[in-house]
DNA sequence: TTTCTTACA
DNA sequence: TGTAAGAA
């Protein structure tokens, strides 16, 4: 979860990305243009990529060799990003879920305290919380 | 030295 | 897309 993070960490000069990708700078400063993808930049104005970016830009070459349009890789980038998006949608979902699976049992604990004061779950009930 | 922007015999 | 020019 940690990870996202340091992949979108701008970290190389157009340099490196140059002989990363074996993309001309030419090509690299067209694609952001084209908005394909969008790189930081330091306080000199000066691009710099991240992980993330790189890897896109290794996908944009290979669309581009199969054939594919700039206009047709920013459709499929736009696709794949709406995937991503989709999934952590999913994830907020089931966490909203969990929260309220959380919240009907501690209601149900303040209403129907045991003898013991122990929270009133059985396993199936924990297991299903913790799941994921 | 490297990168940026702009322009085009 | 390549390349040149001038600036940062």
């Amino acid at each position: 979860m940690n990870d996202e993070l340091r992949r979108n960490m701008p970290l190389f000069p157009i340099g490196i990305v140059t002989k990363l990708t074996e993309l001309t700078p030419r090509q690299i400063r067209y694609y952001e243009q084209q908005g394909l993808i969008s790189p930081e930049r330091t306080k000199g104005n000066q691009r710099l990529f991240s992980f993330n970016d790189v890897d896109r830009l290794l996908q944009i070459k290979s669309y581009l060799e199969k054939g594919i349009n700039i206009a047709g890789i920013r459709e499929m980038l736009k696709q794949s990003q709406q995937v991503l998006e989709a999934k952590q949608e999913a994830e907020t979902v089931k966490k909203e879920l969990s929260e309220r699976d959380l919240r009907r049992m501690l209601k149900q604990q303040i209403i129907h305290p045991n003898k013991r004061g122990q929270i009133p779950l059985n396993h199936g009930e924990l297991s299903r919380f913790f799941r994921h």
